[in-house]
DNA sequence: TCTTGACCTTGACGCTACGTCAACATTTAG
DNA sequence: CTAAATGTTGACGTAGCGTCAAGGTCAAGA
């Protein structure tokens, strides 16, 4: 007792391209062939599909249905990775999920889904209401005319200086390298001297300090920083996207917790 | 000031073969065109492709990223349907860890991945634990001697009618009706006629039976049944996958309600 | 000046899992 | 006997580039 391509293609809940599919990358053969190429499956080709349309149904791909199916030993283990593999993409996607609701409310807001000045520092136009409500009244104000100071040359040399900042950083979270390792800890130092160069933040202001509020503020200012970037895509954007902004989050975390 | 694409891929965190594509598909074209067919990009360029970058880094695919740059106004919606794409992205996932999590478990106790006979009722050798504890210690041996019992004139009939509700389920799932619509319910008449036809089940307990403590054991046991399909991946295989079962176990649920 | 090496160009295939024609042979129903 | 259903192989399309292949360009050192 056998049945036609399109017979269990029903039965099985698929199509007879798909069957075909499956013939061609050699999963599932048929279990005879008429003399004129007709493709015809038994009872045992079906239990067959069925489990390969299980397994496809928990998102394996067709090659690891065929390992699990060659050697159903491993069966747990194939699933225990793909389980990790899922939990992975939960993960990630719920990351997106935050960073596309964060960016709806700030295109909402600041009109523009990234502004030309974006990462010099911090934005100097769309910023405003969030820099000041994050790191003081004045911070704003301060910021905003020392970068107005300046002339296009200083200007472009700043934006240089800040671009090639952030390549480089991209460059070490590419590497493979730990956030912990000595590289990675001297672009931090480097990133920390960077924002000590803008004025109004407070990273400027403790430089002229030397009493602990001082660096305490400076310790939660870097932290917090770094949480921002991986917070705001379009700050991660300049550190080559979440992961990047991750990596810069856990490099800086870490130099602060051992240096400030 | 223009840089070359090594330059700007190093800059913004991508690659010079990302760029190219950009520039095949007319996403983002160079600012300028050397007499030697080299590409170079401006500051302009170079904050469009943070914007790509950006977007990219959200999920949302090439097209509708250069939807969104034409026409920034509607960013906004853009996002929004994109976000809801990505709701359901995380519920689908959430509902294959759970169907991974509990096949673990089921070959775990089981052995084999899915019985030859799965789906014929429930299964008779893979699920005797889960039928006795579901439903009765001596649920399993009567369904089990029942089975036995049968010719296998009797059982190949038996089967070919269990397949052929299966597939008549697929159809009707597909085929975009709802689960409350007269032909769905007339499946999930036939589904608990046939369901009665198993010995050691509640279904056929009640057959027997008149007083209303049966129909409600009846009742709970059809919309228990529905849950299972849709829960354990073996079953749900034999409706097409998990939206298919989806689609049995409301339809039993609703039939359920109404006649139960 | 010649060479070396780094960087640029335009094709074109590969990857996932089939959907979707196309062109043609065969079986089945009326 | 014909029309409709169903079968076959072959090949292109999909998303977003990675990855050769084969060959021009450019800056710097011997």
């Amino acid at each position: 007792m056998d049945w036609s391509i399109q017979d269990i293609a029903r039965i099985a809940g698929t199509t007879s391209r798909t069957l075909r599919h499956y013939d061609d990358i050699g999963l599932l053969k048929p279990s005879r062939t008429g003399h004129n190429g007709y493709r015809y499956y038994n009872q045992a080709a079906l239990v067959q599909l069925q489990r390969i349309l299980l397994l496809r149904g928990l998102g394996l791909g067709l090659p690891v249905i065929s390992q699990v199916l060659d050697d159903e030993a491993d069966a747990t283990k194939a699933l225990a990775g793909h389980l990790e593999w899922l939990k992975q993409e939960q993960d990630r996607l719920a990351r997106q999920i935050a960073s596309v609701t964060q960016t709806i409310e700030a295109v909402k807001g600041g009109g523009e889904i990234m502004a030309e000045d974006m990462f010099d520092g911090f934005d100097h136009t769309q910023y405003k209401d969030e820099v000041e409500e994050r790191w003081g009244k004045d911070a704003y104000a301060k910021g905003d005319s020392w970068w107005r100071g300046m002339s296009a040359d200083e200007k472009s040399a700043w934006k240089q200086r800040s671009r090639q900042l952030g390549a480089d950083w991209i460059t070490a979270a590419t590497s493979g390298i730990a956030p912990d390792s000595a590289e990675a800890q001297a672009m931090a130092k480097r990133h920390v001297e960077w924002l000590t160069g803008i004025p109004g933040t407070p990273a400027s202001d403790v430089a002229g300090e030397v009493n602990d509020g001082g660096k305490a503020r400076l310790k939660a200012y870097v932290t917090g920083l770094g949480e921002m970037y991986v917070a705001d895509a379009r700050f991660a954007a300049n550190y080559g996207g979440q992961d990047g902004a991750a990596f810069v989050r856990d490099a800086l975390a870490f130099y602060a917790e051992q240096n400030l």
